[in-house]
DNA sequence: TGTACATCAGTGAACGCGCGTTCACTGATGTAC
DNA sequence: TGTACATCAGTGAACGCGCGTTCACTGATGTAC
């Protein structure tokens, strides 16, 4: 039966919601469109009423995701922690909830190009919240913010990937003492990084 | 028809190895068993004469990559241009000849605790070549190393996600730079460093 | 060394299953007058 | 404001397809005597 518009509405921002947490949680091939919609208590069907493709889905999902994980990390503070919170525990166990580019980059890989693009633009959010994280000025030290985000993305991945427990928390801490010790050398040129 | 011994056991070394080149390239939930078997122009059928389940398959593949990419980098020299060959385009291009870590990475974090293990020594594996890499006794400096290793592979591995030559161009290199840096500051201890 | 038989590597078809997508249908919502 | 009709969000079953795995079969290889 048709629903109001606003419905309908409020269905389609559901959906992207529940495939953005499912996609980072068990990986996007890994999810059906039957998962995501029966997450929802809804059937199949109807999902092709909202969007043309799972793959328009998945382009929609990373880029849900990558701007919500965006915001809310950037609205928290101080901003130096944002660092101890993207290589914690809580983030290492909670893909679902995290960060989008460590979530599926290796999927991504794989995946088209409309993807690609969608997770090149989630990369570039990555850097303005490393940039945040490290109490430097947007595009400050492009080189010390790219390796930065390389390092954080390649310790969480590689964290999630053991089932070494030590291994996975040495990775993590190795990586941020090695970012605040790069960043004591090489501080931010923010004028505002210790207002917030 | 029954072939002897040693044509079985070739054939076994062969699935292992196309396998191991496939799922790298291409990722291990998109590489079929059928796909790797036909790559020897042989039928699905046979492959459970060597291996009891395709998840068997993926521990062997991972573990024969792990040691084919660890010798053949510890083998060339110099040992320091090692970080310049993991960072080159080159390996960006050709995931299927290159490290498995790095191909298989976020995939793996959602796979079985047999696939995790057989990552974790890979993991393990790629440590050494680190040390290898950047001129220091194995297990030398393990948070460095950790830390070379995460932004080795996150740099990898983003790089390949995105279509953006210039973004993935300017990860790899600012890795590449990062490290040398951190190197030249913190030098290896290994007595042998500039002997290779 | 020769013979009879067991073994088993590889074939090719089939299995059940879950996938993405399509479609006829239902009935509340939205629109035209 | 009321009525008649078109729209379309969501249902539920079906589609073709490729997957991992199984199985009866073939015939060369390996073994026992």
């Amino acid at each position: 039966m048709r629903r109001s518009r606003e419905d309908a509405a409020a269905t389609r921002a559901k959906i992207v919601a529940v495939a953005a947490r499912l996609f980072r949680a068990r990986g996007i091939d890994a999810t059906s469109v039957a998962d995501v919609m029966s997450a929802l208590g809804l059937t199949v069907g109807g999902f092709y009423r909202h969007f043309d493709s799972k793959e328009a889905l998945v382009t929609e999902a990373i880029d849900a995701a990558s701007r919500e994980t965006t915001d809310h990390h950037l609205a928290k503070s101080p901003a130096l922690s944002l660092l101890d919170r993207y290589l914690s525990h809580g983030h290492r166990q909670h893909p679902g909830q995290g960060c989008p580019v460590a979530a599926l980059c290796s999927e991504v890989g794989h995946g088209s190009k409309q993807t690609k693009k969608a997770f090149t633009a989630a990369i570039q959010r990555l850097l303005t919240t490393v940039d945040a994280a490290m109490g430097r000025d947007p595009g400050a030290d492009r080189e010390s913010t790219l390796f930065a985000a390389s390092a954080a993305v390649g310790a969480m991945v590689l964290a999630r990937a053991t089932h070494d427990e030590s291994l996975a928390d040495e990775l993590l801490s190795a990586v941020r003492k090695g970012l605040l010790e790069t960043n004591e050398k090489a501080p931010g040129t923010s004028t505002s990084e210790k207002s917030g």
